[in-house]
DNA sequence: ACCCCTTAATTGTCCGACAATCATACTATC
DNA sequence: GATAGTATGATTGTCGGACAATTAAGGGGT
């Protein structure tokens, strides 16, 4: 019998770095907001050059676990927030050539259950924002853009209601992808405009009313009809979808 | 009236190449398995120092963006497969205090329409791999941890029967952050063992018969049962979950 | 073909340096 | 007293050069 021996991990010190305050980031003795010291100080600590710092460093920025504030230099503790997660995970899925299709069946699945729970658990201020958001969507969606952001500002409202904080994390990397091609969808779908406003005021009336099933099956159809919308236009839905355009303003 | 001005955006060097580059990546002109030029190279084509790239290419190695294969030292383009997303997910929810609570109602509401997509577009290969991961739970689920990746492989193989790449991506972070939850709950609660092969049988047999219906109504009797086992072995729904382990091995 | 050896290329890490920027305290001015 | 200017020190971004350790690539010998 021979034995199999894993070979032998040889982790290089940037890398040993990275994970030493990663983990202090995840275990919590290094707490949001907390600043980091400065490069020379962690590589005095460390016992390492302040360029290899330097490089766990970077690696611990692309991680989002800390970040710069605006114009200042000290770089600071930070967890991830959803978009920033997000803005990854549409990445990742552009590179991977996602379909508009494959898009648009999460979203079948996801968004009933989101209405349903948010009809079952909106408060007053949630509930309020869902409200702001189909009146807003009704007065500015001339331009294809203005459209395309009500309707997102709809689905977050939505799904802020929920209370579920994992929903916006998967909810916004998929609009985040459909955008360019909702835009091109809502101008040529004629009756589209006119279809959503219909939609949400349901929605908005089953949620109003605590009524979880109608809303579920009110959502059900309008996420339908987006990719109907997509059928009758002309876009193929085995099409992927292009990297969004990424503004990195931090 | 005032003007607003936005901040002028100053980007650091390292940041600029690491842009460069990801944006090549993006659009393809580096393929996926194309090898990077060494780092003195990149160096002189950037026009910048060494040190600079090498920033760079930590930020890209940490957006899985590039990897190194193992024991080699040239770094190759790659995109991020759906385990190095899903870690990054998880990591990150994790950090948020996700609980217990929101992590099954995600589940509640994404793995019965899986099932769904799944009895409807199974192939052979699909079918057979959900086939063999139901009688392997059967035959091994004798610790918790045999039983746990018994469950992830079943559903492992629903999602990959739905044909839709962003499903597993998903999922995968769902289980990864329960999993620990799950081990506790899966030894104190007396009948879940058999509860769960019930549920499997009975979802396995709904595909089998392409019977889209009977497959979501028993994935949601499956999942709304997890929960349930947290409640009666007197786990708190609302505790946060733990950052998993982390078993970086590249 | 295969294996061993030498050589070249590449990475990981270090050191030292310096301009640009930020933080802070101090001073002058209205 | 609040605001604007100034001086000082700390910190970051970038550079150049260096070297050991490891990997890649040939080149013989069999």
């Amino acid at each position: 019998m021979s034995f199999e021996f894993a070979p032998l991990p040889f982790e290089p010190g940037y890398r040993r770095v990275a994970a030493a305050i990663a983990s202090r980031i995840h275990n919590r003795s290094l707490r949001e907001g907390d600043p980091l010291p400065s490069e020379t100080e962690l590589a005095t600590q460390f016992v390492v050059n302040r360029s290899t710092i330097r490089e766990a460093l970077r690696e611990l920025e692309s991680a989002d676990l800390v970040t710069r504030r605006r114009g200042t230099k000290r770089l600071v503790v930070n967890h991830p927030a959803t978009l920033q997660i997000a803005s990854r995970i549409s990445d990742a899925l552009a590179l991977n050539d996602i379909t508009v299709r494959e898009v648009c069946e999460m979203l079948e699945s996801i968004e009933p259950a989101a209405a349903e729970a948010a009809a079952l658990r909106a408060t007053a201020e949630t509930l309020n924002r869902i409200q702001s958001a189909v009146v807003a969507y009704k007065e500015r969606s001339a331009t294809a853009r203005e459209a395309i952001s009500g309707v997102m500002e709809f689905f977050r409202a939505i799904t802020a209601a929920t209370g579920n904080r994992i929903q916006p994390i998967i909810q916004e990397p998929m609009f985040t992808l459909l955008a360019a091609a909702l835009i091109l969808m809502i101008d040529r779908a004629p009756a589209a405009r006119q279809r959503i406003a219909i939609a949400q005021k349901a929605i908005l009336a089953a949620i109003e009313q605590r009524d979880g099933a109608a809303a579920r099956l009110w959502m059900g159809k309008h996420v339908r009809d987006f990719r109907r919308g997509f059928e009758i236009t002309g876009i193929d839905l085995a099409t992927p979808l292009p990297a969004p355009f990424i503004d990195r303003d931090r």
